[in-house]
DNA sequence: AGCACGCCGACT
DNA sequence: GTCGGCGTGCTC
C-alpha cells in the first residue's frame, strides 16, 4: 500500500528491472526491480522476496517479459559469491527445455548450498610477535618452538602441534606474546597434482591415454567412450587426462554412481594425485556441502568427484568431465527433474565447450549406437591390465548337467566349490534373488502365497520367519497351514534364493565358513564389516545377491559361481538382456583380480542365448551386433496390446498404488508402464501400445495441460532429441 | 515448490 | 463449538 502511493507520486521513469530465476515451477523468470546503487548482472546470486517468503534466485538473461509494474518487488540482496557463467545457464535452460521441466526447478539443483553464497567467514588465527613471556615454561617453550617462524596458526591447531592444551595458548595470548589475526578459511582439499605419481601405462592403456590427453589439450568438445573388461586399466587410463587437465589449470568432474564412491576409489584418487578429490552426494554435511560448492565455485577445488547432482556445481573453469559406469541406471533421476546424468553430461560438455569421457566395462546401448555411428570416439582396452588374469569362464548347461532332487547346484558347480576351498581360496556363489524361496505353494490344495496388494508372489525369508513382498513391502509371519484348504505342514518351497543356496552349500560343506551377503540382512555397517572379513579371508564360501557385483575387491576370491544366469532374461524389461549382460559381466569381474588363476562357471538353461555366448566369449561387441532370436522376441511385453501408462507429477508411491488397483482389474490391459512425465513422450514415438492413459498428480489443472501439451507437442517436438539419447527397445532387442 | 485460504467431516 | 484433512489459487 504504502510503496503503491509512493510509486504513484513518485514514479522512477528509469526504474531498472531484472528478470530472476525462482525456485518455483514458474515457465520462466519472474521480474525484479533494481534498487538505485544495485547492479546485477545475469548469473548473479540473488535473494528476492516471493510471496510471504525469501527466496534465493539468479538473475536470468533474455528480454523481459511483460508484468504489472505494481506487482514489481525490489531485489533485496546480491550474494558476494562468482556468479553462474554463461555456459552454465544456457545448460540449465537447456536442461529445462529438454526435461519439460521449469527453469526454475533446474536452476534450484546448482544453487542446493543454501549458506554458501556468502563468503566463508574468516577464521581466527594467531601469530608470534616477537615478545617473550616472562615466565618459560616447558610448555610454552613448545609452542613457541612451533609458532617462532612468524606464521599465522589457528589456536586449536597450534596447540595440537606444540602437543600442548588449549589453556596455554590462551595464557601467552593475554601476555601479548600473539597477535589476532584473521585468515582465509582453509581448502577443503589439498589441490591434486598432476605429476604426483604417474602410473606406467603400456600398450593398449599408453594409446587410450594418449587420445584423452590429446583430447583436454584441444579443449573443445568431444566425447570419448572407453570400454575394457573389469581391470583393465580404465581408472589409471582417464586419471591421465585428469592430470593434463589440471597441467592446463583447469577443473575436472567425475561422475560416478552413489554407490561407486567409495574411499577405495578415493584412495586411489589419492595415491595417484597425493590428495582427494572433493566428493559431492546426498547425504554430505550441509556445512560441507556448502564449503565443497563454494570453492568450486571459487576454483579452489581442483577436482569434484560426485553422484549424478555435482553435474550442476558451478565450476569455474571446467575442463574435463569423465563419466565412469556410463551404464548405470543410477544416473537416472526420477523426481521432479527428470534426466540422465550421463547424456546431461555431454550436454554441459558441449555447451562449455569441453571433452567429455564415458567409461564402462559394458557400456550402455544407447552409447554403443552413438559410438556406432560416430558420434562418440570408441576407445577399446582388450586386456587386463599388468599380470592380472582374467578368469576362465564356462557355461554349465543345466539340461546336461542337471542337480541333485530338491538342489539347485550342479555336480560340476560342487565340484569346483569343493576344488577352492581345498586350496585354502574363495568361492563366490552368486544369485540376484533375497530370501529362501521366491513362491511358496500348499502341496495339497495347489494354493500360491500371493501379496493381497499387488499381484506379486510373497517370499520366504526363513531367517526372519516371514514372507514378503518384495514389490511393495508387505510382509507376514509364515504361516503353517495353507489358508485355503487349512491342512497343517503342506506348504513347499519353489526355486532357490541365496538363503536356500546357502542351505544347500553348508549340507555339501558342512566344515566350511559359509556366509550369505544379502541387502536385506542387515544394515550398511554391518555389510562393510562382513566385507572386510571376507577380504581378509575369513569366510570360504561366500553366498550374495546383486551387491556383490558393485566395488568390492576380494583378493582370495578365485571362483565366481553364477547360480542362475537366465534369472531377469525373461522379465518383460526391453533392456533385460542388456542388463543381465551387464550385471553377470560386473559379478565375473569380481574374480581374479589378483592374479591368482580364476574360474568363472554360470549355470544356464539357455547355453546358446546371446548373453551367455557373450559372457563366455568375453566379445562384448557381439553381443551388442547380435542378431535377436525369436527367444528374446518373446520375452517383450506385449507390445501393440492395451498398454496403460500411468503419468505420476509428484509421487510414484501413489503412481504404484493405482497400478496395484489396475492390475486387478485385469482383462482389458495387458501391461502397465509407469513412467515419469518426460518418459511419456517418449514411449508413445515408439508407438506401439494403444494407450489408456492414467494421470496422475496433485491438480487436475496442471495433468490436464501437461497431457494436452504431450498430445499435441510432445513426441513430434521431442523425436530428433530424444532418439539420440535413447533407442527404441525393438532396434536393439 | 511452498504457502495461505477455504471448505467440509469428526472429535478434544 | 473447533481441528485438520485436502482441493484450489497465487507468487514478479
Amino acid at each position: 500500500m504504502k510503496e503503491d502511493s509512493h510509486d504513484l507520486l513518485f514514479p522512477s521513469p528509469q526504474k531498472r528491472v531484472v528478470p530472476v530465476l525462482v525456485p518455483m515451477p514458474a515457465p520462466g523468470p519472474y521480474s525484479y526491480s533494481l534498487p538505485e546503487g544495485m547492479d546485477a548482472a545475469p548469473g548473479a546470486i540473488v535473494q528476492v522476496p516471493l510471496g510471504p517468503r525469501k527466496v534465493i534466485g539468479v538473475v536470468w538473461d533474455g528480454g523481459q517479459t511483460a508484468v504489472d509494474a505494481r506487482k514489481l518487488r525490489p531485489v533485496e540482496k546480491i550474494f558476494d559469491c562468482p556468479p553462474l557463467d554463461k555456459p552454465m545457464r544456457r545448460f540449465i535452460d537447456w536442461v529445462a527445455a529438454y526435461t519439460l521441466s521449469p527453469p526454475g526447478l533446474v536452476a534450484r539443483m546448482a544453487l542446493r548450498a543454501p549458506a554458501a553464497f556468502d563468503p566463508d567467514p574468516m577464521v581466527e588465527g594467531l601469530r608470534f610477535c616477537g615478545h617473550v613471556p616472562e615466565k618459560l615454561t616447558p610448555a610454552r617453550q613448545k609452542v613457541l618452538d612451533m609458532a617462532g617462524d612468524g606464521l599465522s596458526w589457528t589456536k586449536s591447531g597450534l596447540a595440537h602441534a606444540a602437543g600442548v592444551s588449549s589453556s596455554v595458548i590462551e595464557g601467552l595470548l593475554r601476555q601479548g606474546v600473539f597477535e589476532q589475526v584473521f585468515l582465509p578459511p582453509p581448502p577443503l582439499v589439498a589441490p591434486p597434482q598432476a605429476d604426483y605419481a604417474p602410473h606406467r601405462l603400456a600398450g593398449h592403456q599408453h594409446d587410450a591415454a594418449e587420445v584423452l590427453v590429446d583430447a583436454v589439450r584441444a579443449a573443445r568438445f568431444s566425447v570419448a567412450l572407453i570400454d575394457g573388461v573389469t581391470g583393465s586399466g580404465k581408472t589409471e587410463v582417464y586419471f591421465e587426462a585428469i592430470a593434463e587437465c589440471l597441467r592446463q589449470g583447469r577443473q575436472a568432474l567425475i561422475l560416478l554412481p552413489e554407490i561407486a564412491l567409495t574411499t577405495a576409489f578415493l584412495d586411489r584418487f589419492h595415491d595417484r594425485f597425493g590428495s582427494k578429490p572433493a566428493e559431492w552426494h546426498s547425504d554430505l554435511a550441509t556445512r560441507t556441502r556448502e564449503k565443497v560448492w563454494r570453492q568450486t565455485a571459487t576454483g579452489e577445488i581442483r577436482v569434484v568427484a560426485g553422484a549424478r547432482s555435482a553435474l550442476f556445481l558451478p565450476f569455474e573453469n571446467l575442463g574435463l568431465i569423465i563419466v565412469d559406469e556410463e551404464h548405470d541406471p543410477a544416473f537416472k533421476q526420477e523426481d521432479r527433474v527428470f534426466y540422465n546424468a550421463r547424456d546431461m553430461a555431454v550436454v554441459r560438455a558441449r555447451l562449455g565447450n569441453l571433452p567429455a569421457v564415458l567409461v564402462s566395462a559394458t557400456p550402455s546401448v544407447e552409447s554403443q549406437v552413438n559410438s556406432q555411428q560416430g558420434r562418440y570416439q570408441r576407445i577399446h582396452l582388450p586386456t587386463r591390465y599388468a599380470d592380472a588374469a582374467m578368469p576362465d569362464l564356462h557355461l554349465i548347461d543345466m539340461r546336461r548337467h542337471p542337480p541333485e532332487r530338491g538342489g539347485f547346484l550342479s555336480p560340476l558347480m560342487l565340484r569346483a566349490v569343493q576344488k577352492t576351498i581345498e586350496k585354502k581360496q574363495q568361492a563366490l556363489l552368486f544369485l540376484n534373488r533375497r530370501g529362501y524361496a521366491p513362491l511358496t505353494l500348499c502341496r495339497v490344495c495347489g494354493h500360491r502365497f500371493q501379496c493381497p496388494d499387488c499381484s506379486s508372489w510373497l517370499v520366504e525369508h526363513r531367517f526372519r520367519g516371514q514372507i514378503q513382498c518384495h514389490q511393495c513391502g508387505h510382509a507376514e509371519p509364515t504361516p503353517q497351514a495353507c489358508p485355503e484348504c487349512g491342512t497343517l505342514d503342506h506348504l513347499v518351497a519353489c526355486g532357490p534364493g541365496v538363503e536356500r543356496i546357502a542351505e544347500e552349500v553348508e549340507r555339501h560343506f558342512p566344515e566350511a565358513r559359509t556366509l550369505v551377503l544379502s541387502s536385506d540382512l542387515g544394515g550398511v555397517k554391518r555389510l562393510r564389516l562382513e566385507l572386510e572379513a571376507i577380504a581378509r579371508g575369513e569366510a570360504d564360501i561366500v553366498i550374495g545377491t546383486q551387491l556383490v557385483a558393485k566395488g568390492h575387491n576380494f583378493p582370495l576370491m578365485t571362483l565366481v559361481g553364477i547360480v542362475d544366469a537366465d534369472v531377469g532374461l525373461a522379465n518383460g524389461d526391453p533392456r533385460a538382456a542388456e542388463r543381465t549382460f551387464q550385471l553377470l559381466s560386473q559379478v565375473t569381474g569380481r574374480a581374479g583380480r589378483t592374479g591368482l588363476k580364476s574360474h568363472g562357471l554360470l549355470q544356464t538353461y539357455q547355453p546358446q542365448h546371446p548373453v551367455m555366448q557373450a559372457i563366455v566369449s568375453g566379445d562384448a561387441q557381439a553381443f551388442y551386433d547380435r542378431e535377436i532370436t525369436e527367444r528374446e522376441k518373446a520375452a517383450l511385453p506385449p507390445f501393440g496390446r492395451l498398454v496403460s501408462i500411468i503419468v505420476s507429477a509428484d509421487s510414484r508411491a501413489e503412481a504404484e498404488g493405482h497400478a496395484r488397483q489396475l492390475r486387478q482389474a485385469a482383462p482389458p490391459v495387458s501391461g502397465i508402464m509407469l513412467l515419469g512425465p518426460a518418459e511419456a513422450p517418449l514411449a508413445m514415438i515408439r508407438g506401439r501400445h494403444r494407450f489408456r492413459l492414467l494421470v496422475h498428480g496433485r491438480r487436475n489443472s496442471d495433468m490436464q495441460g501437461f497431457v494436452r501439451a504431450m498430445l499435441e507437442n510432445g513426441p513430434k517436438e521431442r523425436r530428433s532429441i530424444q532418439v539420440q539419447v535413447d533407442v527404441d527397445p525393438q532396434s536393439f532387442l
